[in-house]
DNA sequence: CGCCTGTTTGATCTACCTCAACTGCTGTGG
DNA sequence: CCACAGCAGTTGAGGTAGATCAAACAGGCG
Protein backbone atom coordinates (compact mmCIF):
# COMPACT_ATOMS: atom_id res chain seq x y z
CA UNK A 1 0.00 0.00 0.00
CA UNK A 2 2.32 2.70 -1.14
CA UNK A 3 0.94 6.35 -0.44
CA UNK A 4 0.84 9.22 -3.50
CA UNK A 5 4.12 10.41 -2.64
CA UNK A 6 5.43 6.92 -4.23
CA UNK A 7 4.95 7.72 -7.51
CA UNK A 8 7.21 7.31 -10.01
CA UNK A 9 7.79 10.26 -12.34
CA UNK A 10 7.45 8.38 -15.66
CA UNK A 11 6.62 4.55 -16.89
CA UNK A 12 7.23 4.48 -20.75
CA UNK A 13 4.24 3.56 -22.51
CA UNK A 14 1.75 4.06 -20.33
CA UNK A 15 -1.69 5.03 -21.32
CA UNK A 16 -2.27 8.86 -21.21
CA UNK A 17 -5.23 8.44 -18.71
CA UNK A 18 -3.38 6.67 -16.24
CA UNK A 19 -0.13 7.86 -16.70
CA UNK A 20 -2.02 10.94 -14.96
CA UNK A 21 -3.94 9.15 -12.68
CA UNK A 22 -3.05 9.79 -9.01
CA UNK A 23 -4.09 6.21 -7.83
CA UNK A 24 -2.14 4.05 -10.07
CA UNK A 25 -0.15 2.55 -7.78
CA UNK A 26 -2.05 2.34 -4.86
CA UNK A 27 -5.29 1.19 -6.73
CA UNK A 28 -5.95 -2.77 -7.57
CA UNK A 29 -4.65 -1.90 -11.49
CA UNK A 30 -1.29 -1.44 -10.18
CA UNK A 31 -0.89 -5.18 -10.77
CA UNK A 32 -0.72 -4.59 -14.29
CA UNK A 33 1.79 -4.15 -16.47
CA UNK A 34 2.04 -1.13 -18.58
CA UNK A 35 0.78 -3.19 -21.79
CA UNK A 36 -2.39 -4.67 -19.88
CA UNK A 37 -2.89 -1.10 -18.37
CA UNK A 38 -3.67 0.49 -22.05
CA UNK A 39 -5.64 -2.54 -22.88
CA UNK A 40 -7.57 -1.74 -19.01
CA UNK A 41 -7.37 1.81 -20.33
CA UNK A 42 -9.03 1.55 -23.66
CA UNK A 43 -12.73 0.49 -21.87
CA UNK A 44 -12.33 2.83 -19.11
CA UNK A 45 -14.79 6.19 -18.64
CA UNK A 46 -14.42 8.95 -16.44
CA UNK A 47 -17.40 9.70 -14.25
CA UNK A 48 -18.16 12.28 -12.23
CA UNK A 49 -20.54 12.68 -9.16
CA UNK A 50 -21.74 15.41 -6.99
CA UNK A 51 -22.42 15.27 -3.17
CA UNK A 52 -25.46 13.13 -2.16
CA UNK A 53 -25.79 11.43 -5.53
CA UNK A 54 -26.83 8.00 -5.86
CA UNK A 55 -24.02 6.15 -8.03
CA UNK A 56 -25.35 2.56 -7.90
CA UNK A 57 -28.83 1.93 -6.59
CA UNK A 58 -30.16 -0.58 -4.31
CA UNK A 59 -31.72 -2.75 -6.61
CA UNK A 60 -30.25 -2.02 -9.54
CA UNK A 61 -28.37 -4.90 -11.60
CA UNK A 62 -24.42 -3.11 -11.04
CA UNK A 63 -23.66 -2.65 -14.89
CA UNK A 64 -20.51 -1.32 -14.31
CA UNK A 65 -17.77 -1.33 -11.76
CA UNK A 66 -14.84 1.88 -11.10
CA UNK A 67 -12.01 2.41 -9.35
CA UNK A 68 -12.52 5.34 -7.11
CA UNK A 69 -9.81 8.49 -8.31
CA UNK A 70 -11.03 11.15 -5.69
CA UNK A 71 -13.34 11.97 -3.14
CA UNK A 72 -15.37 9.69 -0.98
CA UNK A 73 -18.50 7.26 -1.81
CA UNK A 74 -20.51 5.69 1.09
CA UNK A 75 -22.52 2.40 0.94
CA UNK A 76 -25.70 2.90 2.62
CA UNK A 77 -28.11 0.00 3.78
CA UNK A 78 -32.32 1.85 4.34
CA UNK A 79 -34.49 -0.45 6.52
CA UNK A 80 -38.35 0.03 5.46
CA UNK A 81 -39.45 2.63 7.74
CA UNK A 82 -36.34 5.28 6.51
CA UNK A 83 -33.84 4.51 9.10
CA UNK A 84 -30.34 4.12 7.72
CA UNK A 85 -27.29 3.12 8.59
CA UNK A 86 -23.72 3.28 6.19
CA UNK A 87 -22.03 -0.17 5.82
CA UNK A 88 -18.58 1.25 4.04
CA UNK A 89 -17.03 3.94 3.02
CA UNK A 90 -14.46 4.27 0.13
CA UNK A 91 -11.76 7.00 -0.30
CA UNK A 92 -9.49 7.42 -3.69
CA UNK A 93 -8.35 4.67 -4.53
CA UNK A 94 -10.40 1.97 -3.75
CA UNK A 95 -12.51 -0.56 -5.67
CA UNK A 96 -15.88 0.20 -6.12
CA UNK A 97 -18.34 -2.73 -7.41
CA UNK A 98 -18.35 -6.31 -6.79
CA UNK A 99 -16.83 -8.27 -9.26
CA UNK A 100 -19.15 -11.51 -10.05
CA UNK A 101 -22.03 -10.63 -8.24
CA UNK A 102 -25.04 -10.61 -9.94
CA UNK A 103 -27.03 -8.33 -7.69
CA UNK A 104 -25.61 -5.15 -5.85
CA UNK A 105 -27.83 -4.84 -2.48
CA UNK A 106 -26.30 -1.59 -1.16
CA UNK A 107 -26.66 2.13 -2.44
CA UNK A 108 -23.40 3.25 -3.19
CA UNK A 109 -24.11 7.23 -2.74
CA UNK A 110 -21.59 10.23 -3.18
CA UNK A 111 -20.21 11.56 0.29
CA UNK A 112 -18.19 14.27 -1.78
CA UNK A 113 -17.75 15.25 -5.19
CA UNK A 114 -16.52 11.80 -6.70
CA UNK A 115 -14.60 11.32 -9.53
CA UNK A 116 -14.47 7.72 -11.23
CA UNK A 117 -12.74 5.45 -13.08
CA UNK A 118 -15.42 2.91 -14.83
CA UNK A 119 -15.25 -0.28 -16.77
CA UNK A 120 -18.87 -2.40 -18.27
CA UNK A 121 -19.19 -4.84 -15.79
CA UNK A 122 -18.77 -7.53 -18.76
CA UNK A 123 -15.96 -5.97 -20.22
CA UNK A 124 -13.91 -6.07 -17.25
CA UNK A 125 -15.13 -10.00 -16.26
CA UNK A 126 -13.86 -10.56 -19.23
CA UNK A 127 -10.58 -9.03 -18.71
CA UNK A 128 -10.74 -9.98 -15.40
CA UNK A 129 -10.72 -13.81 -16.18
CA UNK A 130 -7.39 -13.45 -18.48
CA UNK A 131 -5.45 -11.49 -15.74
CA UNK A 132 -5.04 -13.63 -12.58
CA UNK A 133 -2.89 -11.28 -10.73
CA UNK A 134 -5.64 -8.54 -10.82
CA UNK A 135 -8.26 -11.26 -9.47
CA UNK A 136 -6.18 -11.65 -6.91
CA UNK A 137 -5.98 -8.38 -6.04
CA UNK A 138 -9.10 -7.63 -5.84
CA UNK A 139 -9.60 -10.71 -3.76
CA UNK A 140 -7.26 -8.91 -1.25
CA UNK A 141 -9.17 -6.20 -1.59
CA UNK A 142 -12.31 -8.03 -0.51
CA UNK A 143 -10.72 -9.38 2.44
CA UNK A 144 -9.66 -6.29 3.83
CA UNK A 145 -13.11 -4.75 3.22
CA UNK A 146 -14.60 -7.72 4.96
CA UNK A 147 -12.20 -6.89 7.94
CA UNK A 148 -13.13 -3.47 8.19
CA UNK A 149 -16.49 -4.66 8.02
CA UNK A 150 -15.78 -6.76 10.97
CA UNK A 151 -14.03 -3.86 12.65
CA UNK A 152 -17.04 -1.81 12.00
CA UNK A 153 -19.32 -4.63 13.42
CA UNK A 154 -17.42 -4.02 16.86
CA UNK A 155 -17.79 -0.07 17.07
CA UNK A 156 -21.58 -0.65 15.98
CA UNK A 157 -22.28 -3.64 18.84
CA UNK A 158 -20.14 -2.81 21.60
CA UNK A 159 -18.75 0.69 21.52
CA UNK A 160 -19.42 4.02 23.59
CA UNK A 161 -20.74 6.98 21.74
CA UNK A 162 -17.77 8.86 22.86
CA UNK A 163 -15.45 5.76 21.41
CA UNK A 164 -17.61 5.59 18.04
CA UNK A 165 -16.33 9.43 17.16
CA UNK A 166 -13.04 8.86 18.36
CA UNK A 167 -12.63 5.63 16.47
CA UNK A 168 -14.01 7.49 13.39
CA UNK A 169 -11.60 10.57 13.81
CA UNK A 170 -8.55 8.17 14.26
CA UNK A 171 -9.06 6.39 11.18
CA UNK A 172 -9.45 9.38 8.97
CA UNK A 173 -6.18 10.74 10.85
CA UNK A 174 -4.42 7.82 10.12
CA UNK A 175 -5.54 7.68 6.54
CA UNK A 176 -4.30 11.35 6.59
CA UNK A 177 -0.68 10.57 7.88
CA UNK A 178 -0.48 7.72 5.09
CA UNK A 179 -0.91 9.62 2.57
CA UNK A 180 1.04 12.84 3.38
CA UNK A 181 3.49 10.86 4.03
CA UNK A 182 4.48 12.97 7.16
CA UNK A 183 6.62 10.66 8.76
CA UNK A 184 4.89 10.05 12.24
CA UNK A 185 4.94 13.14 13.85
CA UNK A 186 1.50 12.37 15.39
CA UNK A 187 -0.25 15.33 14.14
CA UNK A 188 -2.59 15.37 11.68
CA UNK A 189 -5.13 17.12 9.73
CA UNK A 190 -7.63 16.30 7.42
CA UNK A 191 -11.09 17.03 5.95
CA UNK A 192 -14.42 15.78 6.78
CA UNK A 193 -15.48 13.62 4.00
CA UNK A 194 -19.47 14.12 4.90
CA UNK A 195 -21.66 15.90 7.50
CA UNK A 196 -23.30 15.08 11.46
CA UNK A 197 -25.65 13.28 9.43
CA UNK A 198 -24.13 10.85 7.53
CA UNK A 199 -21.65 10.41 10.85
CA UNK A 200 -24.34 9.37 12.82
CA UNK A 201 -25.54 6.72 10.04
CA UNK A 202 -22.03 5.48 10.20
CA UNK A 203 -21.67 5.75 13.53
CA UNK A 204 -25.13 4.17 14.49
CA UNK A 205 -26.05 7.02 16.23
CA UNK A 206 -27.81 10.41 16.31
CA UNK A 207 -27.00 13.83 14.50
CA UNK A 208 -27.10 15.26 18.22
CA UNK A 209 -25.15 12.89 20.01
CA UNK A 210 -22.31 13.02 17.47
CA UNK A 211 -22.29 16.46 17.69
CA UNK A 212 -21.96 16.19 21.56
CA UNK A 213 -19.04 13.76 21.33
CA UNK A 214 -17.06 16.02 18.78
CA UNK A 215 -17.64 19.14 21.21
CA UNK A 216 -16.82 17.07 24.19
CA UNK A 217 -13.87 15.87 22.16
CA UNK A 218 -12.63 19.26 21.35
CA UNK A 219 -13.13 20.57 24.79
CA UNK A 220 -11.06 17.77 26.22
CA UNK A 221 -8.60 19.38 23.57
CA UNK A 222 -8.06 15.97 21.65
CA UNK A 223 -9.62 17.76 18.46
CA UNK A 224 -9.38 21.10 17.10
CA UNK A 225 -12.26 22.24 14.31
CA UNK A 226 -10.49 24.26 11.60
CA UNK A 227 -12.69 26.81 9.57
CA UNK A 228 -14.33 24.22 6.89
CA UNK A 229 -14.71 20.65 7.56
CA UNK A 230 -11.14 20.46 8.25
CA UNK A 231 -10.15 18.99 11.88
CA UNK A 232 -6.78 18.88 13.42
CA UNK A 233 -5.86 16.00 15.65
CA UNK A 234 -2.72 16.99 18.18
CA UNK A 235 -1.93 13.41 19.03
CA UNK A 236 -3.60 10.70 17.05
CA UNK A 237 -1.92 7.76 19.82
CA UNK A 238 -3.87 9.50 22.17
CA UNK A 239 -7.20 9.92 20.25
CA UNK A 240 -6.67 5.81 19.78
CA UNK A 241 -6.53 5.32 23.23
CA UNK A 242 -10.26 7.17 23.40
CA UNK A 243 -11.23 5.40 20.70
CA UNK A 244 -10.32 2.24 22.41
CA UNK A 245 -11.96 2.78 25.90
CA UNK A 246 -8.96 4.53 28.00
CA UNK A 247 -11.30 6.96 30.18
CA UNK A 248 -8.34 8.95 30.78
CA UNK B 1 -27.59 -23.99 -2.55
CA UNK B 2 -29.27 -26.90 -2.66
CA UNK B 3 -30.43 -28.33 0.64
CA UNK B 4 -29.03 -31.64 2.52
CA UNK B 5 -31.87 -33.60 1.04
CA UNK B 6 -30.32 -33.35 -2.92
CA UNK B 7 -27.75 -35.66 -1.90
CA UNK B 8 -27.40 -37.73 -4.81
CA UNK B 9 -27.08 -41.71 -3.94
CA UNK B 10 -23.99 -42.44 -5.36
CA UNK B 11 -21.15 -41.34 -7.18
CA UNK B 12 -18.96 -43.18 -8.58
CA UNK B 13 -15.33 -42.90 -7.59
CA UNK B 14 -15.75 -40.52 -5.33
CA UNK B 15 -13.38 -40.66 -2.16
CA UNK B 16 -14.46 -42.40 0.93
CA UNK B 17 -14.48 -39.61 3.03
CA UNK B 18 -16.40 -37.35 0.89
CA UNK B 19 -18.82 -40.01 -0.22
CA UNK B 20 -19.94 -40.18 3.19
CA UNK B 21 -19.65 -36.57 3.59
CA UNK B 22 -22.94 -35.04 4.46
CA UNK B 23 -21.87 -31.26 3.49
CA UNK B 24 -20.71 -32.37 -0.14
CA UNK B 25 -23.05 -30.74 -2.17
CA UNK B 26 -23.40 -27.46 -0.58
CA UNK B 27 -19.65 -27.15 0.94
CA UNK B 28 -16.94 -25.33 -1.56
CA UNK B 29 -15.65 -28.41 -3.12
CA UNK B 30 -18.91 -29.72 -4.44
CA UNK B 31 -17.76 -27.48 -7.77
CA UNK B 32 -14.46 -30.48 -7.99
CA UNK B 33 -14.88 -33.46 -9.97
CA UNK B 34 -14.76 -36.80 -8.62
CA UNK B 35 -11.13 -36.65 -9.40
CA UNK B 36 -10.38 -33.69 -8.01
CA UNK B 37 -12.17 -34.28 -4.78
CA UNK B 38 -10.16 -37.52 -3.99
CA UNK B 39 -6.93 -35.52 -4.44
CA UNK B 40 -8.22 -33.01 -1.87
CA UNK B 41 -9.45 -35.49 0.17
CA UNK B 42 -6.23 -37.24 0.74
CA UNK B 43 -4.69 -34.19 2.30
CA UNK B 44 -7.70 -33.75 4.73
CA UNK B 45 -8.09 -34.33 8.23
CA UNK B 46 -10.89 -34.39 10.64
CA UNK B 47 -10.89 -32.22 13.38
CA UNK B 48 -12.93 -32.33 16.70
CA UNK B 49 -13.96 -29.41 19.09
CA UNK B 50 -15.96 -29.13 21.79
CA UNK B 51 -18.11 -26.06 22.91
CA UNK B 52 -16.20 -23.00 23.38
CA UNK B 53 -12.98 -24.71 22.71
CA UNK B 54 -10.87 -21.94 20.37
CA UNK B 55 -9.96 -22.96 16.80
CA UNK B 56 -7.80 -20.56 15.77
CA UNK B 57 -6.39 -17.91 17.80
CA UNK B 58 -6.62 -13.75 17.31
CA UNK B 59 -3.08 -13.56 16.72
CA UNK B 60 -2.08 -16.84 15.41
CA UNK B 61 -0.99 -17.38 12.19
CA UNK B 62 -4.06 -19.62 10.03
CA UNK B 63 -1.81 -22.31 9.31
CA UNK B 64 -5.15 -24.37 8.43
CA UNK B 65 -8.54 -23.95 6.66
CA UNK B 66 -11.38 -26.07 6.83
CA UNK B 67 -15.21 -26.64 5.60
CA UNK B 68 -17.70 -26.92 8.71
CA UNK B 69 -19.25 -30.76 8.87
CA UNK B 70 -21.27 -29.95 11.58
CA UNK B 71 -21.52 -27.55 14.61
CA UNK B 72 -21.36 -23.74 14.52
CA UNK B 73 -18.14 -22.06 14.67
CA UNK B 74 -18.60 -18.52 15.65
CA UNK B 75 -15.99 -15.40 14.83
CA UNK B 76 -15.44 -13.43 17.64
CA UNK B 77 -13.75 -10.10 18.67
CA UNK B 78 -12.74 -8.89 21.95
CA UNK B 79 -11.79 -5.15 23.05
CA UNK B 80 -9.11 -4.94 25.61
CA UNK B 81 -10.99 -4.35 28.46
CA UNK B 82 -13.53 -7.11 27.43
CA UNK B 83 -15.96 -6.57 25.90
CA UNK B 84 -16.93 -8.97 23.19
CA UNK B 85 -18.97 -9.10 19.82
CA UNK B 86 -19.18 -11.70 17.66
CA UNK B 87 -18.92 -10.71 13.81
CA UNK B 88 -19.73 -13.74 12.20
CA UNK B 89 -21.41 -17.32 12.48
CA UNK B 90 -20.58 -20.30 10.55
CA UNK B 91 -22.45 -23.50 10.29
CA UNK B 92 -22.27 -26.98 8.05
CA UNK B 93 -20.70 -26.42 4.82
CA UNK B 94 -19.37 -22.91 5.63
CA UNK B 95 -15.50 -22.57 5.09
CA UNK B 96 -13.06 -21.24 7.42
CA UNK B 97 -10.27 -19.57 7.19
CA UNK B 98 -9.31 -16.87 4.79
CA UNK B 99 -7.86 -18.18 1.79
CA UNK B 100 -4.24 -15.60 1.10
CA UNK B 101 -4.88 -13.53 4.34
CA UNK B 102 -1.70 -13.84 6.01
CA UNK B 103 -3.11 -12.77 9.50
CA UNK B 104 -6.05 -13.74 11.02
CA UNK B 105 -7.59 -11.26 13.33
CA UNK B 106 -10.39 -12.58 14.84
CA UNK B 107 -11.00 -15.99 17.37
CA UNK B 108 -12.89 -18.29 15.54
CA UNK B 109 -14.29 -20.48 18.65
CA UNK B 110 -16.59 -23.54 18.32
CA UNK B 111 -20.30 -22.83 19.39
CA UNK B 112 -21.72 -26.14 19.63
CA UNK B 113 -19.46 -28.95 19.23
CA UNK B 114 -18.11 -29.39 15.60
CA UNK B 115 -16.79 -31.40 13.22
CA UNK B 116 -13.94 -29.61 10.54
CA UNK B 117 -12.86 -31.47 7.57
CA UNK B 118 -9.57 -29.16 7.71
CA UNK B 119 -6.40 -28.80 5.32
CA UNK B 120 -3.46 -28.00 5.66
CA UNK B 121 -2.96 -23.98 4.49
CA UNK B 122 -0.07 -24.45 2.72
CA UNK B 123 -0.83 -27.47 0.28
CA UNK B 124 -4.73 -26.25 -0.17
CA UNK B 125 -3.24 -22.54 -1.61
CA UNK B 126 -1.01 -24.53 -3.89
CA UNK B 127 -4.11 -26.97 -4.78
CA UNK B 128 -6.06 -24.04 -5.18
CA UNK B 129 -3.81 -22.11 -7.52
CA UNK B 130 -4.22 -25.20 -10.03
CA UNK B 131 -8.58 -25.11 -9.48
CA UNK B 132 -10.02 -22.01 -10.51
CA UNK B 133 -13.17 -23.17 -10.46
CA UNK B 134 -12.51 -23.22 -6.41
CA UNK B 135 -10.89 -20.30 -6.63
CA UNK B 136 -14.36 -18.30 -7.64
CA UNK B 137 -16.11 -20.56 -5.19
CA UNK B 138 -14.23 -18.91 -2.70
CA UNK B 139 -14.57 -16.27 -3.86
CA UNK B 140 -18.09 -16.52 -3.94
CA UNK B 141 -18.44 -17.59 -0.44
CA UNK B 142 -16.57 -14.45 0.73
CA UNK B 143 -18.79 -12.26 -1.35
CA UNK B 144 -21.28 -13.94 0.72
CA UNK B 145 -20.01 -13.14 4.45
CA UNK B 146 -19.39 -9.60 3.28
CA UNK B 147 -23.02 -9.43 2.64
CA UNK B 148 -23.86 -11.30 5.52
CA UNK B 149 -21.64 -9.01 7.93
CA UNK B 150 -22.87 -5.31 6.30
CA UNK B 151 -26.83 -6.58 7.22
CA UNK B 152 -25.41 -7.48 10.46
CA UNK B 153 -24.12 -3.67 10.59
CA UNK B 154 -27.75 -2.79 10.07
CA UNK B 155 -28.63 -4.66 12.59
CA UNK B 156 -25.89 -3.32 15.34
CA UNK B 157 -26.44 0.09 14.48
CA UNK B 158 -29.98 0.82 13.78
CA UNK B 159 -32.20 -1.97 15.48
CA UNK B 160 -33.87 -2.40 18.74
CA UNK B 161 -33.27 -5.02 20.73
CA UNK B 162 -36.80 -7.13 19.47
CA UNK B 163 -36.24 -6.44 15.95
CA UNK B 164 -32.46 -8.00 16.93
CA UNK B 165 -33.66 -10.95 18.32
CA UNK B 166 -36.04 -11.43 16.23
CA UNK B 167 -33.59 -11.03 13.11
CA UNK B 168 -31.71 -13.77 14.57
CA UNK B 169 -34.56 -16.17 15.14
CA UNK B 170 -35.74 -15.67 11.57
CA UNK B 171 -32.63 -16.21 9.90
CA UNK B 172 -32.15 -19.66 12.33
CA UNK B 173 -35.65 -20.44 11.21
CA UNK B 174 -35.01 -19.79 7.42
CA UNK B 175 -31.90 -21.65 7.45
CA UNK B 176 -34.10 -25.06 9.44
CA UNK B 177 -36.31 -24.68 6.62
CA UNK B 178 -33.81 -24.63 3.74
CA UNK B 179 -32.00 -27.56 5.38
CA UNK B 180 -35.12 -29.55 6.09
CA UNK B 181 -36.83 -29.07 2.63
CA UNK B 182 -40.52 -28.87 4.53
CA UNK B 183 -41.76 -26.98 1.50
CA UNK B 184 -42.70 -23.65 2.88
CA UNK B 185 -45.05 -24.88 5.60
CA UNK B 186 -44.04 -21.95 7.55
CA UNK B 187 -43.04 -23.36 10.70
CA UNK B 188 -39.29 -24.44 11.81
CA UNK B 189 -38.26 -25.75 14.45
CA UNK B 190 -34.59 -25.49 15.62
CA UNK B 191 -32.19 -26.10 17.66
CA UNK B 192 -30.21 -22.63 19.33
CA UNK B 193 -26.47 -23.01 18.82
CA UNK B 194 -25.19 -21.62 21.68
CA UNK B 195 -26.06 -19.76 24.81
CA UNK B 196 -27.53 -16.11 26.21
CA UNK B 197 -24.37 -14.80 26.74
CA UNK B 198 -22.97 -15.40 23.17
CA UNK B 199 -26.76 -14.26 21.56
CA UNK B 200 -25.90 -11.04 23.43
CA UNK B 201 -22.28 -11.00 22.18
CA UNK B 202 -23.70 -11.22 18.64
CA UNK B 203 -26.86 -8.74 19.12
CA UNK B 204 -24.62 -6.07 20.72
CA UNK B 205 -26.97 -6.48 23.88
CA UNK B 206 -26.50 -8.22 27.37
CA UNK B 207 -27.92 -11.18 28.55
CA UNK B 208 -30.23 -9.79 30.21
CA UNK B 209 -32.04 -8.12 27.85
CA UNK B 210 -31.83 -10.86 25.03
CA UNK B 211 -33.47 -13.32 27.80
CA UNK B 212 -36.43 -10.47 28.47
CA UNK B 213 -37.07 -9.91 24.45
CA UNK B 214 -37.08 -13.44 24.11
CA UNK B 215 -39.42 -14.23 27.01
CA UNK B 216 -41.66 -10.92 25.12
CA UNK B 217 -41.29 -12.82 21.87
CA UNK B 218 -42.37 -15.89 23.57
CA UNK B 219 -45.63 -13.92 24.85
CA UNK B 220 -46.74 -12.38 22.34
CA UNK B 221 -46.86 -16.46 20.42
CA UNK B 222 -44.24 -15.54 17.78
CA UNK B 223 -42.48 -18.52 19.61
CA UNK B 224 -42.23 -21.57 21.84
CA UNK B 225 -39.55 -23.14 23.55
CA UNK B 226 -39.27 -26.29 23.44
CA UNK B 227 -37.50 -28.24 26.22
CA UNK B 228 -33.44 -28.24 25.69
CA UNK B 229 -32.41 -25.28 23.01
CA UNK B 230 -34.92 -25.78 20.74
CA UNK B 231 -37.25 -23.31 19.55
CA UNK B 232 -40.32 -23.92 17.39
CA UNK B 233 -41.81 -21.01 15.26
CA UNK B 234 -45.15 -21.02 14.05
CA UNK B 235 -45.09 -18.60 11.50
CA UNK B 236 -41.48 -16.87 9.86
CA UNK B 237 -43.23 -14.98 8.08
CA UNK B 238 -45.00 -12.81 10.82
CA UNK B 239 -41.56 -13.06 12.98
CA UNK B 240 -39.96 -11.85 10.12
CA UNK B 241 -42.26 -8.99 9.85
CA UNK B 242 -41.29 -8.04 13.50
CA UNK B 243 -37.45 -8.15 12.93
CA UNK B 244 -37.88 -5.73 10.30
CA UNK B 245 -39.65 -2.88 12.57
CA UNK B 246 -43.67 -3.87 11.95
CA UNK B 247 -44.51 -3.03 15.63
CA UNK B 248 -47.56 -5.22 15.35
C1' DC C 1 -29.47 -33.70 48.49
C1' DG C 2 -26.74 -29.60 47.54
C1' DC C 3 -23.67 -27.49 44.25
C1' DC C 4 -22.85 -25.32 39.85
C1' DT C 5 -23.97 -23.05 35.73
C1' DG C 6 -27.34 -20.90 32.85
C1' DT C 7 -31.55 -18.44 32.68
C1' DT C 8 -35.27 -15.60 34.22
C1' DT C 9 -37.25 -11.82 36.71
C1' DG C 10 -37.15 -7.48 39.37
C1' DA C 11 -35.63 -2.65 40.60
C1' DT C 12 -32.95 1.04 39.53
C1' DC C 13 -29.79 3.94 36.78
C1' DT C 14 -27.92 6.20 32.78
C1' DA C 15 -26.41 6.87 28.04
C1' DC C 16 -28.43 7.98 24.35
C1' DC C 17 -32.68 9.43 21.88
C1' DT C 18 -36.31 12.74 21.09
C1' DC C 19 -38.23 17.03 20.68
C1' DA C 20 -37.38 21.80 20.47
C1' DA C 21 -35.13 26.06 20.37
C1' DC C 22 -31.20 28.69 19.06
C1' DT C 23 -26.81 29.96 16.38
C1' DG C 24 -24.19 31.00 12.53
C1' DC C 25 -23.44 30.78 7.67
C1' DT C 26 -24.45 31.36 2.75
C1' DG C 27 -27.04 32.67 -0.78
C1' DT C 28 -31.05 35.49 -2.69
C1' DG C 29 -33.69 39.28 -3.56
C1' DG C 30 -35.54 43.72 -2.45
C1' DC D 1 -26.39 46.97 1.68
C1' DC D 2 -29.36 44.81 4.68
C1' DA D 3 -33.35 41.52 5.37
C1' DC D 4 -34.47 36.89 5.46
C1' DA D 5 -34.92 32.44 4.15
C1' DG D 6 -32.80 27.94 4.27
C1' DC D 7 -29.76 24.76 5.92
C1' DA D 8 -26.12 22.56 8.92
C1' DG D 9 -24.69 22.48 13.32
C1' DT D 10 -25.03 23.28 18.30
C1' DT D 11 -27.21 23.39 22.76
C1' DG D 12 -30.88 22.38 26.16
C1' DA D 13 -34.53 19.73 28.73
C1' DG D 14 -36.77 15.62 29.35
C1' DG D 15 -38.04 10.75 28.27
C1' DT D 16 -36.88 5.93 27.47
C1' DA D 17 -34.66 1.75 25.90
C1' DG D 18 -31.47 -0.89 27.43
C1' DA D 19 -27.59 -1.45 30.93
C1' DT D 20 -26.49 -2.54 35.53
C1' DC D 21 -26.97 -4.57 39.92
C1' DA D 22 -29.14 -8.12 42.47
C1' DA D 23 -31.83 -11.89 43.63
C1' DA D 24 -34.75 -15.90 42.62
C1' DC D 25 -35.18 -20.02 39.78
C1' DA D 26 -34.35 -23.68 37.16
C1' DG D 27 -32.09 -28.03 35.52
C1' DG D 28 -28.09 -31.33 35.35
C1' DC D 29 -24.65 -33.97 38.02
C1' DG D 30 -21.53 -35.35 41.54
Amino acid sequence: MGAVCDLEPDVPGLARACAECVVRNRAVCRVLSPDQLSELARMSVTREYRPGQVIIGDEETADFVATIQSGAVKLVKTLTDGRQQIVGLLFASDFLGKAYAERWNVTAEAATAVRLCGFPAKHFHEFLSRHPALEAALFAAMLDELDSARDWMVLLGRKSAREKVATFFTRLARRALDNECSAGSGTAVFELPMGRGDIADYLGLTIETVSRQITALKTSGMIRILPGRSVMVGDVERLARAADGDSS
